[in-house]
DNA sequence: AAAAAAC
């Protein structure tokens, strides 16, 4: 069953404009929650990551306030700075008509600034909790007209450590509010506490798409007994060479320790925890976003929300205290239809926390061998073939003839073909003749670490519906 | 016990 926008319904120059942004059809999770939100229920809304809960709370939301009134109609709260950023574009976004004036508050960005802009008449607000309370205790934030209220990643909002400002924030807003609560998880006992700030609430529930358990392939690599994490990663890296990647650990000292280890063996990485400045964090995003970065080590400051395109794997370096961090985490890739892989290393002592996870979201973990040396090797010349196949069909091809047309005077075509394929080779694998990789990998074959090697994997689909979906610029949970 | 979130 497929439904347009009409059908949710929501107001015919929404849907024009949303037709012209290229976005047809809702996704489920918009399809369910867009009528109750109109209706003027209070929604609970759960639905897999990266399948656009951000529109399915935007949609309504945007469409119910009044631009003609400049005061502050409706507050949206996240659990990190970046996430309020992020969520903030989306709305702009779908805020086409620009009649409306939406604002991020969040710490370590001058309080000033936010309080002037504040002052010019936002009708909405992204924030996280501590700035938002800031701002009212200042009494440059005044929540006396909110009658629309969403919780983004709800569950963890209503978590220690958030509950407590969230509740002051909540008892700031009008009892008469809307409120929304939305997430990707939500453990009874936090939906249970959930309900406390609802009135009669909808619980829309999306099953996993037919399409989700293919969409991310889980892999699990047992680190061997006296192996240290970083020892097993650089052969999977080697492996996988992932195009795009976030690699979580548990806290932020590993995480600088590990981007520091990934640097000197020569890798495009950086560091992302809540020990960089805010304009460092934010850099850092907008550098991986543009591929400047293609790997970034992170806690769990990412695990929620984050939407990067074309993410192509997640790697648990360490994994996450909760189950529900370790299905955020994935959800970063396989974002908007698109396939992901998400790999996690784990001591044979942990394997405990493995059988909570597959408990959790009802699967089998599949295990995998650490790659030999052979095999990595094996991988990289496959896709040495598959990139000259590539260069054959391509139009700068002919430039190189006269080279090669010269240098025939002097070698056979094999010679000439086979030296260029070194150079092709070398460029590829640039930290493949450094010492510790040789040693470690060399080790991994003592320990008799074999497995036939695997096919590459192809490239995630391009043949998607348009559907409103995270994307640089947009978001969705 | 750690991470996130205000100055």
């Amino acid at each position: 069953m497929t439904l347009s926008f009409t059908g949710l319904g929501l107001s015919a120059d929404k849907v024009h404009h949303l037709e012209k942004l290229g976005f047809r059809e809702p996704t489920p999770i918009q399809a369910q929650a867009v009528p109750h939100l109109l209706s003027g229920r209070d929604v609970v809304g759960q639905a897999q990551t990266g399948t656009g809960k951000t529109a399915a709370f935007a949609l309504p939301l945007l469409e119910q306030i009044d631009p003609r009134i400049p005061v502050l109609q409706s507050l949206i709260l996240t659990p990190t700075r970046e996430l309020a950023i992020q969520v903030c574009q989306a709305m702009r976004d779908l805020n086409t008509d620009r009649s409306l004036k939406i604002l991020a508050v969040y710490g370590g960005q001058s309080i000033d600034q936010q309080m002037r802009r504040l002052r010019r008449g936002s009708q909405v607000v992204v924030g996280t909790p501590g700035r938002v309370l800031d701002l009212i205790n200042r009494g440059a934030l005044n929540l006396d007209q909110v009658n629309w209220l969403v919780l983004d990643e709800a569950d963890e909002m209503l978590n220690m450590g958030f509950i407590q400002d969230v509740e002051t924030i909540l008892n700031c807003t009008p009892a008469e509010r809307q409120t929304a609560f939305f997430s990707a998880t939500m453990a009874p006992t936090i939906r249970e506490l959930a309900t406390k700030f609802l009135r009669s609430p909808v619980t829309v529930t999306v099953e996993a798409a037919k399409s989700a358990p293919t969409r991310i392939e889980q892999r699990v690599y047992v680190v061997p007994r006296g192996w240290s994490k970083s020892r097993a990663l650089q052969p999977i890296l080697e492996m996988e060479n992932p195009e795009s990647a976030l690699i979580f650990v548990r806290t932020r000292r590993t995480a600088a320790e590990l981007t520091r280890q990934l640097q000197a063996a020569g890798h495009s990485v950086d560091e992302y925890h809540g020990d960089l400045t805010q304009s460092q964090r934010e850099r850092l995003i907008l550098r991986f976003r543009q591929q400047q970065v293609r790997w970034v080590v992170a806690t769990d400051i990412a695990a929620r929300g984050l939407d990067v395109d074309n993410l192509t794997h997640v790697i648990n370096y360490e994994l996450p205290d909760s189950v529900e961090s370790y299905v955020h985490r994935i959800g970063r890739t396989g974002r908007a239809g698109k396939e992901g892989m998400a790999i996690s290393l784990v001591h044979p002592l942990e394997k405990y926390k493995l059988r909570q996870i597959e408990r959790h979201i009802q699967q089998k973990l599949a295990f995998a061998k650490i790659p030999t040396r052979a095999e990595i090797a094996a991988r990289h010349l496959e896709r040495l073939q598959a990139q000259v196949e590539d260069a054959i069909t391509s139009e700068r091809l002919a430039s190189f003839l006269p080279i090669v047309s010269q240098l025939t005077e002097s070698y056979d075509l094999r010679t000439i073909a086979a030296a260029a394929l070194q150079m092709a080779y070398d460029q590829m694998s640039p930290s493949w003749q450094r010492h510790e990789i040789h040693t470690e990998i060399t080790e991994t074959e003592r320990h008799g670490q074999r497995s036939p090697s695997k096919q590459g994997r192809g490239k995630s689909s391009s043949k998607q519906r348009r559907t409103i979906q995270p994307s640089a610029s947009s978001s969705q949970d």
